[in-house]
DNA sequence: GGAAAGTAGT
């Protein structure tokens, strides 16, 4: 419809030549429909305009075809490819486009090969050629490129230029390079937010959290990526408590916030329960009608399930109409940590309904949910989805799962077999093994496979020693159990938790040995827990002792 | 026509 109204209006404007001046193309009204265009079968009726005027013959309509193809989410690259190679002798603008195109694709290596064909055609790169180039070499997993290029900067004489600068910053710091970034970084004169937030980044990302906040503090004005970097940088190392506190202080110093704070700061408060600042990023979001944003409304769910309130979360999960794998994965998973495995299942099975393809995430909190709930059924659908979608690629979480799941819904069998076949084992997958046999009654068979699992180098860890001493609590192993306590603290250096103790105690308790249960209780650092006392009574039952 | 930041699990 568009189109054919665009189409009247153009026909006292029909080119006498191909190329008509400057100004009246800035303003065809084929051009302009391009920033309204959302597929490429309307592109290509966009474009079919195009050359019904002429314009294809110009180089600046034909930047802002490929522009559309190579950059917007609507376009699509290999075509953007296919107008480029059409067009004779493209234009710095184009060949620079075609270069931010690859920069941001999954294939940044085309990125230099498109440069080495401007290069070879008598091209000169200029000031915009080198912030994309860059960004290409950034992401390629080598840092040759990124140094070659860095010649090339050189030999052009743009090493001054802001953006070139910056972009060489960023590449040195994503590299981990941080030596030479912060060379770049000193030596230059302009020195502002961007720059310091590309040091910031690779500093913090390489775990040099206190260098990223000193560079933080040093920043002449910030910016709100500024703010979103160091709040995101303390977030990924686990420092959720810094991450909001330093968003406190970007309210308090009046910087709004944006989408990517909130994204940042709501998974900060689903890991420490923050629901308050939770529900005040809510109201933000609310404020900004930001509310249909996908991105945003999982982020939500998944704070409101991780903070407790699962009704919430279900209403605004309820609410989103089209759920993307994160949707669903989140309020599944929401479920599945408050040990609400019904409900987990039940979002699986309208996740199914939706045909929406679960991914390792998905399974990885549906198969708990099955181990709780004894549904063998589900667990042996999930094993065999698994086999047939995971093979060539072997995920050893996915196995473990199933080992315990099996293990736990009593086919212990299975969990051997499972286990046996592992390629890769990790600790996580012994101790999974070593827990099911315990479960089962076989504390020998426990007790072997910890022996072979030190004799393969893995060191046992503090969950390894819950599971050896809670299998001599089932089978009444006292003095195994003693061994084995002491062990763990003097061999393996691992100071025993209330788990520990709890079996411990359990253990001499039943056998009645109560005042060496009673001086281990004294001995423990913590508060001993309704646990511990319920088995000290238990025993005292057992053993008729008022 | 340009450079810096962000989601689900282990």
């Amino acid at each position: 419809m568009a189109i054919v109204v665009a189409s009247s209006n153009l026909l006292h404007f029909l080119p006498s030549s191909s190329d008509p001046p400057y100004d009246l193309l800035r303003i065809h009204p084929s051009i302009s429909l391009l920033s309204k265009c959302r597929s490429l079968q309307s592109f290509k009726q966009i474009q079919a305009q195009f050359i019904k005027f002429g314009l294809h013959n110009t180089q600046f309509a034909l930047s802002k075809l490929v522009e559309f193809c190579a950059l917007s989410p609507y376009g699509s690259l290999s075509y953007a490819m296919s107008i480029f190679d059409s067009i004779h002798n493209p234009n710095h603008v184009i060949r620079n486009t075609m270069i931010r195109g690859y920069s941001l694709s999954s294939f940044p290596s085309l990125a230099l090969r498109c440069y080495v064909n401007m290069l070879l055609d008598g091209l000169e790169p200029d000031s915009y050629t080198f912030p994309f180039l860059l960004k290409s070499c950034t992401k390629l997993s080598t840092a040759d490129a990124g140094k070659q290029v860095h010649g090339h900067v050189f030999k052009f004489e743009l090493e001054d230029d802001v953006y070139v600068h910056t972009s060489l910053i960023n590449m040195y710091a994503q590299h981990g390079s941080l030596d030479d970034a912060r060379m770049l970084f000193d030596k230059s004169d302009f020195r502002d937010a961007v720059s310091f937030t590309a040091l910031i980044t690779g500093y913090a990302s390489r775990g040099y959290i206190d260098k990223a906040r000193e560079l933080f503090n040093a920043i002449p004005v910030r910016d709100v990526v500024s703010w979103n970097a160091m709040i995101s940088g303390y977030a990924q190392i686990g420092m959720y408590d810094e991450a909001l506190s330093l968003f406190n202080e970007m309210r308090k110093a009046k910087v709004t916030p944006d989408v990517s704070t909130c994204v940042s700061v709501l998974s900060a408060c689903s890991h420490v329960g923050a629901i308050e600042t939770g529900n005040w990023v809510r109201s933000w979001i609310e404020e900004q009608g930001q509310d249909s944003n996908l991105q945003l409304v999982n982020a939500m769910v998944d704070m409101y399930a991780k903070c407790g309130d699962l009704n919430m979360a279900r209403s605004l999960f309820d609410g989103i109409r089209e759920k993307d794998i994160i949707s669903w994965n989140v309020m599944i998973g929401g479920y599945t940590y408050m040990s609400k495995y019904k409900e987990a299942l039940e979002i699986f099975h309208l996740m199914q309904l939706d045909k929406g393809e679960p991914n390792h995430i998905t399974l990885l909190h549906v198969i708990p949910a099955c181990a709780h709930l004894g549904a063998l059924d589900l667990g042996k659908w999930i094993h065999t989805y698994i086999k047939k979608y995971y093979h060539d690629f072997p995920n050893e979480t996915l196995w473990t799962s199933l080992i315990n799941m099996y293990a736990k819904c009593g086919n212990i069998e299975v969990a051997k077999q499972i286990f046996c076949s592992m390629k890769t084992k990790s600790l996580a997958s012994w101790n999974a093994m070593i827990s099911g046999l315990a479960m089962h009654g076989d504390a020998n068979r426990a007790i072997e496979l910890f022996s072979e699992m030190a004799e393969e180098g893995f060191r046992p860890d503090d969950i390894t020693f819950v599971t050896l001493l809670s299998a001599c609590c089932h089978t009444g192993f006292v003095d195994l159990g003693r061994e084995i306590f002491n062990s763990m603290i003097n061999d393996y250096n691992i100071s025993p938790q209330l788990q520990h103790y709890g079996c411990m105690i359990d253990l001499l308790a039943r056998a009645g040995f109560f005042e060496e249960a009673m001086s281990l209780v004294e001995s423990m650092e913590m508060e001993p827990d309704e646990a511990i006392w319920g088995s000290i009574l238990g025993a005292c039952r057992i053993h008729k002792n008022l």
